[in-house]
DNA sequence: AGTTAAGCGAGACGGTACGTCGTGTCTTGTG
DNA sequence: CACAAGACACGACGTACCGTCTCGCTTAACT
């Protein structure tokens, strides 16, 4: 990683601003969690960040593109902690998770990015990226514990994390019922080996 | 004459077309499955369905509130029939849940739709209805099954239906996973009780 | 066509009602002096005659033949008294005219009328009356008073007429100036013979 | 860079053509002509121009005001020559007029104007304008005249005018006589002194 | 120091859909 | 039949948003 392999192109002209990056990415989450994706307009948008419509058009080839960074940038990585049990490390990545979930607004941005998904390849792939990307740390909290023999070794890891994130999100988007870690409590009362 | 339960509202100037509901809604369920919500025109609906556009929205205020009319009219409630297996019960009920989602243009629809409910409460609570709509079935299943004693007296019924339901969702909405019957019964593999 | 002066047509059925034409006739005259012709709509004029729409055009076959009739009903002829003298005559006649005007809401119906008629010629030959039961007083008097020699006897009375009601339209509709009997004074000292 | 005086007001953004004016004007005298005003449609006038409709209404608030300018940008001033001969000056500019109104579509435009201006109060003050400047050159011509000793000191220019231009009104909008130099010669034959 | 290429704010632009309104016709039930 | 009520087809209206474009200015890096 030494040396900048990431090419230099020959840099001409005025480079481009990091705070416009910033403001825009600021304002977008700030639109988005006020009036959602598609109450979202891009020329109130560029108002509010103080910035040319042009410049956004710059940087993100869409709407949805932009909007789908500003949610990457808002929604680092959580890491899997090794607590050496595997309850625990549910509830610590879940408990995590949700707190994501509650500073952001990813209440009306999930579902538009998944339709915006339908008919964009490029929206598409970044979404499935972002899908992967929480489902990794889960992977690695199950795979630890069927070594460690707390998981059976033909356990089906898929349907765990399917089992796992599926509610969350199923609650969120569509019953809208509380998820809190009373109901992480719950959920992991069901799915995991009673003991 | 006698009972009259629906009132009769003395019913004043024309009533209005069921054949125009009908063919409004037909259109919809047509124009949405091929070019998606956002992608159906009110104007190409209104030439689809050989009706003024000013006739749709006499009958519902906006594209969300007529598409999710569309979905409800075009979705019939599914029987919970009773086998006296808790698993058969549910691979029933899931299995014609897939063949549902399969022959509806589900897809796009759903995160449209629950975009749409979070600016507009009258779309929220259509939603709302539909997702207990499909909750009831699972919990009669489960209920049953309790009283059988195929599940313990203090199982937690709601957590169980969103392990039911919410991997359908995040794998439709999310992960575009096949969902099949095979993925069905690796679901329930995790979710019964091994025997 | 002996006797029977009014035909009558079979009549079977309920006979229209009379109330119901003046009840029209007045809210129409009501409703263009309000909001002038184009902004006065078919379902607010029916709301406000306390009629059905149906009703309206069973009577007339559009707004332009409703606004004609309710015009011409309001405006009766205007008898050219004879005084013996040309120029009492011409004031005596347009001071009545100066009076219709300013009862009724001539201002911005001729103009509809006008361009109704253009691409209506049942409206055109309406309007082409109403032209001509202006000019006919008119006429008479500058007749009576070749007559009695007070005009030349090759006096051109198609352009006194013109110039006589021109300058009256001409001021209503375009220069809004005042048109009043001071106005009427200075207009015939031009127009007549001095002496 | 002397004077100046055409003060350069910093404009910023991108400076709306004058192509597209242009444009617009030209097809809103071409459809107008066509189809009247009342059945130019501002998607079709977009459509011909090459526009869209946003970019009309960014320089016209509505129909009326635009059609107002077409017309004005059609009709450039009409120059009151001066040949020492009261009469011959109003024929030549009668006869200007004439022509004006035979190749433009002032037929139905006038009455649609006047009656707009009935409620909209800024196509009221194009429409005085437009009035005003057929006015002026008649006002110079008499006013000649009158210097010139043609024309007693104590004439009533004002109806003078109303009387000149007043019967070429009446006659297109109303009676539909034919407006020709015939018709010219009869007026100047009434309106001025014998001899 | 001057040149050059790109970034940038402002806002015009083409396109497309929206939801509303107005006209004149049609369809009920009631007199 | 007339009538009140109101649904209906048609078609125009003016607005909103998207993503692109053209201005004139600014900001570096390269001569």
């Amino acid at each position: 990683m030494m040396m900048a392999m990431t090419e230099s192109p020959p840099r001409r002209g005025r480079p481009r601003s990091i705070e416009v990056d910033d403001a825009i990415l600021a304002a977008t989450l700030e639109l988005v969690s006020e009036v959602g994706i598609s109450g979202m307009a891009m020329d109130e948008l560029a108002k509010r960040a103080g910035v040319a419509k042009a410049t956004i058009y710059r940087r993100w080839s869409n709407k949805e593109a932009l909007v789908i960074e500003a949610l990457r940038s808002a929604m680092g990585p959580i890491e899997s902690a090794d607590t050496g049990n595997l309850r625990t490390d549910l509830e610590r990545y879940l408990g995590e998770l949700l707190g994501r979930f509650d500073r952001n607004p990813m209440n009306d941005v999930l579902p538009h990015l998944i339709e915006a998904a339908c008919h964009d390849s490029g929206i598409q792939s970044s979404l499935d990226d972002y899908v992967q990307f929480r489902r990794t740390p889960l992977r690695e909290i199950f795979e630890r514990a069927r070594e460690r023999g707390d998981l059976d070794g033909d356990a089906d890891i898929d349907v765990l994390i399917d089992l796992t994130i599926g509610p969350f999100i199923y609650r969120r988007l569509l019953t809208r019922d509380t998820v809190d870690e009373r109901f992480v409590a719950r959920l992991l009362d069901q799915i995991l080996p009673s003991r």
